[in-house]
DNA sequence: TTGGGATATGAAAGCGGTTTCATACTATAC
DNA sequence: GTATAGTATGAAACCGCTTTCATATCCCAA
């Protein structure tokens, strides 16, 4: 008669199960983690008890003791762009359901930034990580690996072979140019992305080889740099222009760019896709809805942030996993057509 | 002598700190929390030792011991609309450099699965949560709020007076509908969103009211059910001319619906805004980008994300804190014009 | 029967903090 | 100069679970 009753709503402990099973808390938790035999007889017990009870065990007191924190961090880089929003959303709706929570930190595309969630996420001691995007230096990644298990989407780390999921922009890129040149385009300007941004140098890339192997002259009146953004996209069309050579088509480095130059083309009367063919990257869900529809090179972005989930989550148990393969998928719509 | 050294990695603890600035653990921990006054002269001895040693409290430790989680819960549904992605990201950015971090759970719109998600947010014990729209029932989240500090973005929650920060889409609605009025428009279509979603309703409303005040008898057929998708857009372009009915203006429930609205006008060769002006809700990016450039009613997701992840801490810590108004504005662009 | 190797189980020592409680030390009042 | 009320501080209990270590059982070979 310690206390006067009215626990209301005091967890149950593994202390209640040990006394409600007749069993000593360390066959508890042994029953808990299958770490190591239990008699029948008891572990059904522990069971029942456990489940009469609603027992939940507490997160806190098994990370203080040693156990994983059942923690995933995702670093991600607040660029609110289609493609990095995807594979968030896949690796959250993958998460939930199973026993890991998934802890956001965002990097805003700063390194100095970009550390600090990351300490933040170690401080947490999340028992994965998972890079989405961003860029942060080799060297700082390099022990990252060594101290937990980790996973890169949307990038491509040398060391980190088999850590990985991505798609391979510079074939992507190639498919797309490719597509313009079968359609018979020869003057294909590009709008690249932020230009030290490793997909736009691959982008860029794959168009060149494209451009190559059908013996198209690359020439670099062709090319504007842009920021991924629709403004870029405006702009490039207006420098296109203002430097009067003719193009037929536009091979954009991303859907929103794409949108961008559409529109400035439909400022200067310039009609999609009859006297400008016009192509993006990513395929964001709105591509499907303009005006006309894009053609465009489909990243699976949700379908990534799912395997990367799924793969941390083996790797974390020890598990072995297979990383599937993300090809780049030519969405062929109305924004492109024969040339005239 | 007792361990041979070599503790590389080992982390810091409060007792070291207590060692190295000859005061008990207990010390330690009052100047780690301010709880209890502490002589000067030590506490600027521990905080040396801390900043010497690069002391980081366990937040595990800490949270067993009963102290705070500095965990925040985030419930989003996952709809990857960019409404609300753009508050999660207001959300998240807030909170990255403060002590708290966040943690996602997903409700995918479905009740039970909104109900585990919870759950676990719960079981985790974070010290406040963020309900990011959604529509679990009340009764559920009655309680819910007695038991921690919760805020609710992009809802209106009858009984959670200050704690929930919306705009009035009835209000949005009723200036996209009265714009298009102010443009001489009486024929005006409705492409609704999911039905029953609380922001379908109050939209639908505000187009009613608009309309009842310019005297505009609302006509039934005037109205197409949508899903707040692009395909609705589509689809209801095509009831809506199979019904024969004139209409010179349109407004979609959001952006998207009002791309897919627009992309079968176009395909049926009526122009927009010249033969049709058409208007949508949320101001995504892609709005500036469409051609033409779509009018919209802007609803400012990341700002309301980033008051509400605010609003949280301030509750959390029972300071005093304001939520500040979210009108939705009228963001008038090229795809609306005065009727012919 | 007895000794030895498994096997199951409980007691107890952490994990790294917070918090209660008692104590030692000051300052204030009579 | 002693009683009284504060104050600062340390010792120890505790949060809930994992894990090591020792003990108790049991089975089988000798």
């Amino acid at each position: 008669m310690k206390k006067p009753a009215a626990p209301s709503r005091k967890n149950v402990t593994i202390n209640d199960i040990a006394r409600q099973a007749n069993v000593s808390k360390s066959t508890v938790s042994r029953v808990l983690n299958d770490s190591t035999p239990v008699n029948e007889d008891k572990r059904t017990a522990v069971l029942e008890a456990m489940k009469a009870m609603n027992f939940e065990p507490n997160i806190f007191a098994r990370s203080l003791a040693g156990g994983q924190t059942k923690t995933i961090g995702i670093l991600t880089q607040n660029i609110g762009s289609p493609f990095y929003d995807g594979i968030s959303q896949g690796v959250l709706s993958r998460l939930t359901g199973t026993s890991y929570s998934p802890i956001f930190a965002d990097g805003q595309w700063k390194p100095e930034i970009g550390y600090a969630a990351l300490e933040t996420l170690v401080g947490r001691k999340v028992d994965g990580l998972i890079l989405v995007g961003g860029r942060l230096p080799m060297d700082q990644l390099q022990d990252l690996r060594e101290r937990l298990p980790c996973v890169a989407v949307g990038r491509k780390i040398d060391e980190w072979e088999s850590q990985c999921l991505y798609v391979d922009n510079e074939e992507g890129a190639f498919q797309a140019t490719n597509h313009l040149i079968e359609l018979g385009h020869r003057k294909i300007a590009h709008i690249t992305g932020i230009i030290d941004h490793p997909d736009s140098i691959h982008r860029l890339e794959g168009y060149k080889r494209a451009l190559q192997e059908a013996s198209i002259a690359f020439d670099e009146d062709m090319i504007c740099e842009g920021l991924f953004d629709g403004e870029s996209g405006v702009k490039a069309i207006e420098t296109l222009l203002s430097r009067s050579k003719d193009f037929t088509a536009i091979f954009a480095a991303n859907d929103l760019t794409a949108f961008g130059a559409r529109l400035a083309l439909y400022r200067q009367g310039i009609s999609v896709p009859e006297d400008v063919s016009i192509i993006g990257f990513d395929d964001q869900l709105e591509a499907s809805f303009a005006t006309p529809p894009l053609t465009s090179v489909r990243q699976p972005a949700k379908e990534m942030g799912e395997a990367a989930a799924d793969a941390l989550v083996k790797l974390i148990n020890k598990q072995s996993y297979e990383i599937p393969d993300f090809p780049p998928e030519l969405i062929i719509r109305e924004s492109t057509q024969e040339v005239k």
